[in-house]
DNA sequence: TGGTTCATGTTATAGTATCACATTTCTCTT
DNA sequence: AAGAGAAATGTGATACTATAACATGAACCA
């Protein structure tokens, strides 16, 4: 299998986990998830409109974190605004309707891999590549979920990210 | 600095989690702390400088996340340098040795409760009275530990921070 | 005592993010 | 179809966060 389906069922979280890491046929995987935004959208009554489009596209083409000023030179290239409220405006709507994650610990912005998906992602992060990829994380939110009850404390988002060395590094034996 | 808990007694932090959102005396615990920081240093042969040291009690004396400039115009105010290295400096020597926390989704920093014990933090962000405490995260770090195993990645370091109301804002009705 | 290392200080600059306001586009209602 | 209101986009200005590069000074120890 070299290809990421783009349907939702549950087992497919842990099918598709670091997938970033792996070989796999990319313009596939990005047609079917910029589909499967494009249905999200429709269905929730969201614009995906030219400028979000393409943002998620751009994060899309890569499998890694981008930070919003790459975004925006290359928003700005194709005829979109150049200044940075263009990018974080269509990096916030994406975040917010869960088409992207905002990896806090690079200030950066990846695409989600799992669109409408109501999940808390964790991130992997891996230092000698650079790339991004999700894990499945319903175990971690529950633990944090337990922790946080312990203190009485009401979580209301997350965020969790594994820094260290993704499969493909390992197995070059990278540092 | 990784995870896996080094030998601080484990039923230490469940008791002081959430510290930070229930009175207590300050004074005390500030002053334990800077005291706890000096015999780590000892201990370890570190260097707690004057401007390091004064760092730290900046964050002692809040329990929030306070950015590096903040700690930086008090340091200066003290008669340390004004330049943004000389906070940032004195906030990274202590975070590489366990004294203090950056908190990535703030880019802040806040002292560490526990310093010594080779913790993942995972630390709760109140979004009412911007307060931040430390949670155990031993589960966490074993939950976030074996998604990433499925994923063959090696996990080297963690953030972890959870976004919600603290015991304090939730008895006091807010949002 | 001279050299090495570490800590501090400074200048300069890079990178990230938001505010405030103008203009356009969409949508709903009448 | 017209107009009011809301949403989206564009722009200028600015605030906030962080690091690079290099100079000076203090501590350590052979």
């Amino acid at each position: 299998m070299n290809h990421a389906s783009a349907g939702g069922d549950p087992g497919k979280s842990a099918t598709d986990a670091g997938l970033a890491f792996r070989r796999h046929d990319h313009s596939h995987c990005c047609g079917g998830l910029i589909a499967r935004a494009d249905a999200l959208a429709a269905e929730r009554g969201l614009k995906l409109t030219p400028v979000r489009r393409r943002a998620l596209e751009i994060l899309l083409e890569e499998h890694r974190a981008v930070g919003a000023y790459e975004v925006l030179e290359r928003l700005a290239g194709e005829g979109f605004g150049n200044k940075p409220p263009v990018a974080y405006r269509a990096l916030d709507f994406l975040v917010e309707n869960g088409m992207a994650h905002r990896i806090a610990r690079l200030n950066a912005f990846m695409a989600c891999m799992h669109p409408g998906d109501d999940h808390t992602p964790m991130v992997m992060i891996c230092r000698a590549c650079r790339s991004v990829a999700e894990a499945p994380a319903e175990p971690v939110a529950a633990a944090v979920e337990g922790s946080a009850a312990a203190a009485g404390f009401a979580v209301e988002g997350t965020v969790v990210e594994a820094l260290g060395l993704c499969s493909a590094c390992l197995a070059r034996g990278e540092g």
